[in-house]
DNA sequence: GTGAAAGCGCTAACAA
DNA sequence: TTGTTAGCGCTTTCAC
């Protein structure tokens, strides 16, 4: 492979000379900088990433610790964190941490050894008080995403609370009173945030919360069916549903679905997170949508701040929901 | 930071025993290991894998070529070549190609600049001129992904042509003549394989293709539902339709339910493709579903037996894809 | 405007 | 069994 110092010998110049070329870093007489650039172009040069990161002291990589990738949700997520890194020059590393604190913490253990500039992490339950104190001892910019944790670092995530009030109020209106929800997964805190918007729509109009009406779905498709089935099987069964997540949704839908009872006229549903399907589906699932590009793009630039030595008070930005009125909440 | 010379001068050793501890390269007595284990345990060391991987030229890190990370197909994809990478200790670093040449050969490009140690491409239409030689050319052990390429690597990707045959010959079994196609983006291998596994499946029965009934959908939900209306609209419209990949089949159905036409009783439906909630969706979609666990699994393995100095003839694997039959296509 | 030289933190001969 | 040393390919001071 050609090496800076080949590109140096040809064009009759230094190293160093030939690294200002690149880097724009100090002026350079035009003549040389065109024999730099035309050896460059002979040789195809290309340099090298890892050996720039070394001196420089920068690697240009920002690290991204998520759960669940096979989540459109998350794709989508990590789609956008990609495109607002890739257009400010940088590399997006993603681990996996399975929405747990020990593969989390391998993650993140390896993107720090890896040198990221920064790190982005959707942390999973128990996150700060093992993975994020690690994170921050080094000093490495950190920006949480997606759920939020009483730590003092840069957040973003989707509004959860008033989303889900709204969601329920909805179903208030229209007379319910008997609602059962599912929840999802402890210990992170969008699945509190929304279950307190659930609480505080009842609240307000003076409905405790029935125990027997909430169910554990913790965030799976799975579970959340065979708790839906469960509760959907019982005499006193509530006459509608708050899902409050996309993947407890498809398991709530399985639920009703074999248990042979129609939405909306047997439960009405409404659901925290929409779906590129929610329209297509009979009947047209009423839902909350994140907006996911705007979540991502913000992470990338509050990070990238900090990256740039922006020193201010860290901030929680929540990006409002889109409520989309359809037909599952039993509206005309 | 802690570095590898003060993990040495703690125990009272020199940096290159410390480094035979950490990667466990030559024999070393258990009482200096101790020290050294102790050393490190005390300071909390981790080694500089960019410094690592200047020194050794490996950087243990795969770069992946993908595009539209929003398609949960796609997502999947990630998600399990990160976890097969993961488990052999390696890294994944995510561009996104946007199915065009240019981007993909600037992710490339960028990768193979980080010393990427291989390289894993989901190829956009034209790589083989403009991307994938350039990889090559750097000696960078590459596997292809998904789509398949007239060129000498290792490539991996679903069964195309016999599925697609399937999916046309059941509804031909169930008595349909005019049966329409959403065919996907041009230039690339899975378009032209899934076509030609339907073309093939007609002239099996001795029907030659009617090209009025072959619309493109460009891979792309808007595209499809817009042609599909077109092609549902007219008065000799076909009485079945093959989606041939799960972006296309959304905008299909979008389409066909705006013009307010049922399935299957107006027209019949399969779809290349499986989705979560398929048998949610009514009637329940019957489709081609890929295995992507396996493809990324495979694609894995390939990429690590090349980088461990495997040489042999490239190889090209098919994966199949389950039928799963439901009721989308008109049968009870 | 340009070059020499000292690292960045690690690995891997080579020596002992 | 262990240490010494020469890089890996680049950036960046410092001196000219």
């Amino acid at each position: 492979m050609t090496t800076m110092g080949d590109v140096a010998r040809i064009a009759g110049v230094s190293a160093s000379t030939v690294s200002h070329v690149l880097n724009g870093t100090r002026k350079v007489d035009t003549a040389t900088r065109l024999r730099v650039e035309a050896a460059i172009e002979q040789t195809g040069y290309r340099r090298n990433v890892v050996a720039r990161a070394l001196a420089a002291g920068r690697t240009h990589t920002v690290g991204l610790s998520i759960s669940a990738l096979t989540n459109p949700y998350f794709g989508s997520l990590v789609h956008a964190v990609e495109r607002a890194l890739s257009d400010a020059g940088y590399v997006l590393i993603v681990g996996d941490s399975h929405d747990d604190v020990d593969s989390e913490r391998r993650v993140t253990d390896s993107l720090l050894d890896r040198q990221v500039d920064g790190m982005i992490v959707a942390p999973a339950a128990g996150s700060e008080r093992v993975t994020l104190p690690q994170v921050t001892r080094t000093g490495t910019p950190l920006v949480l995403i997606d759920r939020c944790v009483d730590i003092a670092c840069d957040q973003v995530g989707p509004e959860n609370f008033s989303s889900a009030q709204s969601l329920t109020e909805h179903l208030l209106d229209l007379g319910h009173r008997r609602i059962g929800v599912v929840r999802g997964l402890a210990g992170i805190s969008s699945t509190t945030e929304r279950f307190d918007g659930y609480t505080a729509a009842l609240a307000e109009r003076g409905i405790t919360v029935d125990a027997d009406l909430v169910v554990d779905g913790q965030s799976s498709t799975d579970v959340a069916e065979r708790e839906v089935c469960e509760l959907m099987s019982r005499a006193d069964r509530p006459t509608a549903l708050v899902s409050l997540n996309n993947a407890m949704t498809i398991g709530t839908l399985k639920a009703v679905r074999s248990l042979g009872l129609s939405i909306p006229s047997d439960v009405a549903l409404v659901c925290y997170d929409d779906f590129e399907w929610s329209d297509l589906f009979e009947p047209k699932l009423t839902a909350a949508a994140q907006d996911v590009e705007t979540i991502g793009a913000t992470a990338v630039e509050l990070l990238l701040r900090r990256i740039r030595g922006h020193d201010a008070e860290p901030q929680r930005i929540r990006v409002p929901t889109t409520f989309h009125h359809r037909h599952s909440c039993g509206c005309a």
